[in-house]
DNA sequence: ACAATGGCTGTTAGCGGTAACATAGGTGAT
DNA sequence: ATCACCTATGTTACCGCTAACAGCCATTGT
């Protein structure tokens, strides 16, 4: 039969390895294993043997080097403890699977320099996209992923000037539909509980969307609430805690995530608050994880396996040739009023 | 003063337009962009200078080739949709943040082929380590994996056999413990609800251990379900309207996982059982995201975050050298009794 | 019979860096 | 002044693979 397979712990193989072991070229090695180009079924078979007997697995730094074609795809988030991301995740990384190209995730911690580095680091590895959340970024990345001749795609937002292509909803937008929705159902003393995070552009958005129809209304916030680290359902227990004890009359809870909002609607249900009668609730993301609670909170969907989709799309799109011009998708968020605000007047 | 930059979109630059813009060698500036050797002062002040105006970023991929040093560690998980991988994941991006090795993470959906090819993918870019999630692979992955000549470190679970080191509880064990909690309590008729997956190997092994204490207690289970897919909370809600009106009279719910467990504890809260002291609850892996339900469910830490650190530890240690023989760190996870389940006799 | 064609395989020249070694000046000791 | 020696820089030879092209042989058409 053929050889015993060579298990050599010194050195790694090579194309040569194989090319010796079955008595061809390296370059019908190479043939051979990237199915390209035309090898006689006989000698593709002895490769194929050779190469599996040997255990050799290519070079991809060498294959990319020659001939400068990368199958990565750069994305750079902020998180992946939250729901939100990996859900982004998901639509990226199926709707890549068809395509040949993988996605290599970096995580930014909402730190503006620590996202620098990271689409410093990623895009020395020269792949064939980027996928980046948020339009905002620091003056150096912007430059590095503007002058980076590879499709871009920036996400989750698109309330801003982006590089390239953008796919995601208006936050501005979602903050003033859920207040005027909230209006429209009559509250009029409305309190705002969320993430302290300065960096979070996206929650900013929303909260300012929202204020604006209040004051459009002739209203302002009753009252608001931060908070940062630790289990969001217990936060937004304890802030739904604080801001009802110092603001008894308050009529609606408005919150900058589903967690949070969760932690709230069950710090009211315990305490026996007529939801949504004397006080409502709602939150954002439409984060499935949480069908199941008593009772389903107000929430509006962000779109995220959409959103990941789309921008996966954009790459794949692109992948082949130059530039094309980018491409800014909206995709508009519905509002799912669920139990926890009551119906319109 | 400098040239302008040079603002190129057709081509990307090389180490020679750096050079050539700073009238030095390649070499040269090749040295002060990795810090590596003397250079004078002056010299590397105008070489990043040129860098920096040009935008040069530079190549990896030829870096890693020419210098057959990769600074990538390969992560292979079943998932990221759930709380238990992001958790190990932050253990080992802070672990590794100090050590100039980054993460690249795959996901396998649970599934041993593409567990496969991930690996097989990864090794490909010659990374300088593998975690992967598990002891049972392919026998072409654990073969890739043995003969990669790189670091490898299976985590989250010990029971079983090694390809190199390890890290992580024996699931086995928890059963175990988790059982005898339970019969110590005074609990006799047991019904297990969990995840159908039949690749969940850790789930699998719990609940192995589990029916081991109760057989030789002469007991077995009363009653199981299981599902797949959905939102967890309230998969668990309905499993266990299921199981309490198939069984009426189980006194305990052992849940393969926290999240379906907090959904059953809403429900049997929503009917007003008495819990723990008609039925009581337990989960598995302790997910500080439900810290903040009504009811504190019992549960055992998984060691999520420190398991990720181990390993990255051990990548980051044999970094520079050799081949040092793998071992295997059992860690041990501790029962956090809650409200769901009564006092011992 | 001979050019044209097409299938299969080999050869050559890089891809963009870096290791290792070589070299050009300066410096201080003898 | 001579030599050893150090610092700052350049030269050369790859790393492992693939694009592009060059050959060779058998087949086909005329």
């Amino acid at each position: 039969m053929t050889k015993p397979p060579v298990i050599d712990h010194r050195r790694t193989l090579t194309l040569r390895d194989v090319s010796e072991a079955s008595g061809v070229s390296e370059m019908t090695v190479s043939r051979v294993l990237r199915n390209r180009g035309d090898v006689s079924e006989s000698t593709r078979e002895r490769v194929l043997e050779a190469a599996r007997a040997l255990g050799y697995v290519p070079n991809k730094i060498a294959g990319a080097l020659a001939s400068q074609r990368v199958n990565l795809v750069g994305v750079v988030i902020p998180s992946l403890s939250n729901m939100v991301f990996p859900e982004v995740m998901t639509g990226i990384s199926e709707t890549l699977e068809d395509t040949g190209l993988q996605p290599v995730v970096g995580v930014t911690h909402y730190s503006p320099e620590r996202e620098e580095s990271v689409i410093y680091e990623m895009l020395s590895w020269r792949p064939s996209g980027m996928i980046v959340a948020g339009l905002e970024h620091t003056e150096a990345a912007r430059a590095m992923l503007a002058q980076a001749g590879i499709p871009i795609v920036e996400v989750m937002d698109i309330d801003g000037v982006a590089v390239d292509s953008a796919v995601g909803i208006s936050h501005y937008r979602a903050g003033r539909q859920m207040a005027e929705a909230i209006l429209d159902a009559g509250y009029r003393r409305i309190a705002f509980l969320g993430t302290m995070m300065p960096h979070d552009h996206r929650a900013r958005k929303r909260l300012q969307g929202f204020e604006e129809v209040l004051s459009r209304h002739g209203l302002s916030l009753a009252d608001q609430e931060f908070y940062s680290g630790g289990s969001a359902l217990l936060k937004g227990r304890e802030m739904t805690a604080a801001v009802l004890d110092r603001s008894p009359d308050v009529d609606f809870l408005y919150y900058s995530n589903d967690m949070i909002g969760a932690g709230g609607l069950l710090h009211c249900l315990d305490r026996g608050i007529d939801v949504p009668g004397k006080v409502g609730l709602a939150g954002f993301n439409g984060v499935e994880l949480l069908d199941g609670l008593p009772r389903k909170l107000a929430t509006m969907d962000a779109c995220r396996l959409e959103i990941g989709r789309r921008a996966a799309q954009i790459i794949a799109a692109k992948h082949p040739d130059g530039i094309i011009g980018g491409e800014v998708i909206e995709l508009f968020p519905t509002l799912q009023p669920g139990d926890t605000i009551r119906p319109a007047l």
